[in-house]
DNA sequence: TGCGCTATCTGCAGAAGTTGTTAATTAACA
DNA sequence: TGTTAATTAACAACTTCTGCAGATAGCGCA
């Protein structure tokens, strides 16, 4: 993700105005290394500027993807995901702990692939399940499994 | 997916009753190559069926998928889709008419990945997302595109 | 520095998709 | 035939996200 200085500059570009909400979703994305949803975002905002509405979290996410500044990652269920990390790269999702980790795949091409005759292919998006490292270690107590929304919502074939 | 009668069986099985309901859901299910969502089944059902409640579909898909005999597949935008074939297989989505098709991967194995050490992965979902074949040939007018609700939903890297 | 245009903010209402509830009715199947 | 699960209807509720109206405040410009 790019500074909030360039973001600043990127926005004036598009007419976009600056203003102080703006300037700290900037910040939080620019140090956050995860993957918020836009609620999560709100959160952290709020305690920095209590009174900034959800609405606005949107709004700006928004920009920031339309203009290519941060990416949206939908992971099956559960709300949108924000990637301030807008390189190549694709996603591992643990079904324990809802843990989203970015994944750099160097040779999509050698994917031996069957039925795209004629599709005409923009982009591929790669999304690994499974148990990442800590709950590998930590087996999770059953409560915490049971009141996480991402486990027990999608088949694996 | 299975024949009606097998599922027949398998609801038997799990102590589940098999009620005209869900035999019209199985055969739909069974004769659909597409990927239809609650609601598109739900109106092929009520043409059969006359007064099948929306609330009956969503219950005999989730028990479906729960038990393995459906696939759950969520594109990022609109209503779930279901999916009858549950082979090992992955998605092309055509970003102008909403289409789905099946991708058959055979050697996902070979892929050179970065970022999943201590990852355990139990399975791999990849969407390819372009233009289908039909829409590549025959340019959609822009009314078609701007009232498709999958179209600028989502970034691409 | 102050002015004014206009984008933005906020709060609320509401859409979309899905699930929970309750009660009355129906029907599967042992 | 009786037990018990499933269905329906009619809602409420929930989550995630967007639309709207009026108040607010950037920022270009004098």
């Amino acid at each position: 993700m790019r500074s909030p200085a360039e973001l600043t500059e990127a926005f004036r570009r598009q007419n976009l105005k600056v203003t102080p909400q703006r300037q700290l979703l900037f910040r939080l994305l620019h140090t956050n290394a995860g993957h918020p949803s836009a609620e999560v975002l709100y959160a952290q905002a709020s305690e920095m500027m209590p009174g900034i509405s959800l609405r606005t979290v949107y709004q700006t996410l928004n920009d920031l993807a339309a203009m290519g500044e941060l990416q949206q990652v939908s992971l099956g269920s559960g709300p949108t995901r924000f990637d301030p990390n807008i390189d190549d790269h694709h996603h591992a999702v643990c079904d324990l702990c809802g843990e989203v980790a970015d994944v750099y795949v160097t040779n999509l091409a050698a994917l031996e692939v069957e039925g795209l005759q004629g599709f005409r292919a923009r982009s591929t998006r790669l999304v690994f399940s499974g148990t990442c490292q800590r709950c590998s270690a930590v087996q999770l107590p059953a409560t915490v499994r049971s009141t996480n929304p991402l486990i027990n919502k999608e088949q694996s074939p």
